[in-house]
Order: structure tokens, then C-alpha cells, then sequence
DNA sequence: CAAACAGTTGAGCAATCATTCAACCGTTTC
DNA sequence: GAAACGGTTGAATGATTGCTCAACTGTTTG
């Protein structure tokens, strides 16, 4: 029997082409794992998460945050701005000053899980 | 009363001092924040957010989770050290190959609350 | 209305990072 | 043992990114 190659596989065992068509078709439904990674790649700079900690439970205007972190209001603002656009915080103005709040409750949820990993598997070393 | 100013915060209303001493106990109890970004850092890729879901349910191999995703061995073989080094997935020697699969459930669930975030706040334009 | 304050924005820069390329290691096969 | 295959690794490179600086908007205050 002459097994029909689709793309140029493993050699070692023939269920291999089997697998990647199974797999392709389970992975197609959800196409866009670009859009999917930026949602992590949001969380995944400590001055983002920092200010997702910060405003947790409490909204803070952009001047307390800048100097909670130690950092330029220039700075938070940049960093303020991505997870605005992120739909991960909420925005209003009062006077002079701009308050940030959490915008969602998944934020807090995810957070959390992954809190429970990194100190389970927290290598001291 | 003379308030003692620890930081220049806002001038607007004297509570920001308190806030921000408050937060910052607060945040003080997990102060590695660094490590904890670096987590989502890893997740926030497209190549091994695909790799992870390549993997879930069902090891597979380097070739062919090359083969699934369109890249190089090389390529894949990178971004699963890094996966590795992260102690999201697990090794398996067999013969000229080597598989990987998910180490932890912990990955899984935050991978679908996050996807449940990503789906409800999905903008369409 | 001008000065001061809170915050935003864009350009520029340094650092990080994902992929490519080539060389290499480990296992199997002839 | 040499060739072939699966996989890993390090250097190089192009792209991304977080922060700084300076200029700007919007609001309040004198």
C-alpha cells in the first residue's frame, strides 16, 4: 500500500501523519492564537502586572501609581495606555486627575491560577 | 497639623500619601513580580502557545509539531527549551525521537479562562 | 488669561527576543 | 563504524518593546 504523503514527516513510525491531520483540524477552530498570545504578552511585563496589582480593589489616579512603582508618570501612562486598549482597565476623569480601575473580573481569575503555579513550582535556586 | 510628605505625590488631596503607603504594603508580600511576568511572558508568544496546544491531550514529537505549525525544528526546538526551562512541559525520550506533553493542569486552566476573556471581549472590527 | 498641575503622546534609544543558519550530539540502521 | 535521521545549540540578525525626553492637551487656580 502506498501511503499518500501530505507533508514530509518523521520516518520512524507512519501514524505520524495522522497525528498533525487530527491535530490540525482540533487547533483550526481557534485560528487566531495571535490575538490570543497578545492577551498574555500584556501580562507578561512586571510594570503592566504591578499596576494590575495596584489598582486591584482600589482605583489610583496616574501620579499615586507613577510613584507606588517609582516610575515617570510618562512611563505608567505608556504602559496605562496598552492596558487600556487591552479592555483591561477602566478609565475616568475627575478634575486634574485620571483614576484607573480593574475593568474586568476574569483579570483577577487568571491572576490568581497563575499565582497558585509560579509558587508551586518556585524554584528558590 | 504639619503632614509629613514621604513622596511628592499629587497636590490635589491629601489621601494619596496614605493610598500609596497602604498599596505598597500591600504588593510588598509577592515583591517578585518579575518572576511572575516572566510567566505570562512565556505564554504571551504564538509559536508556544500553539506548541502547548499541540501537546494537550496528546504527546507528540519535535518533527511533527514542526510539521503542524509550518516552522523549523530549530525553531520549535528553541521555544520548547524555553517551555521546558518554564516546567510547562515534559520530557520523553523514544528512540531518534523525543516527545513532549503538558506537565501541569494548572496551564490548561489558565489557558481557558483566558480564552473565555479573550471570546467575551472579542471586537470584531 | 496666564500659570500650574495631571496626564498623554510621539520620536529616539537601548535592550530583549524569535527566527534563521550552520554545526553539533544521540540513536538507529546498514 | 559510517551514514542517516531526530533533535539541540550558539551566534547572528531583524523585529519588537519598554523607557526617556520633550512637547503637547485638558483642567483648575490665581
Amino acid at each position: 500500500m502506498i501511503k499518500e504523503k501530505y507533508f514530509p514527516v518523521c520516518e520512524s513510525h507512519e501514524l505520524h501523519g495522522e497525528v498533525i491531520e487530527r491535530k490540525r483540524r482540533e487547533m483550526s477552530e481557534m485560528r487566531d492564537m495571535y490575538r490570543f498570545a497578545d492577551f498574555f504578552k500584556i501580562l507578561g511585563d512586571s510594570t503592566r502586572l504591578s499596576i494590575l496589582f495596584a489598582i486591584d480593589g482600589e482605583e489610583m489616579c496616574v501620579c499615586d501609581i507613577a510613584e507606588l512603582l517609582g516610575m515617570t508618570k510618562s512611563a505608567v501612562s505608556h504602559q496605562l495606555k496598552i492596558l487600556r486598549q487591552a479592555d483591561l482597565i477602566h478609565y475616568r476623569r475627575s478634575g486634574k486627575n485620571v483614576f484607573y480601575s480593574l475593568a474586568d473580573e476574569h483579570v483577577k481569575d487568571i491572576i490568581e491560577i497563575a499565582l497558585e503555579h509560579v509558587s508551586h513550582c518556585g524554584k528558590p535556586t
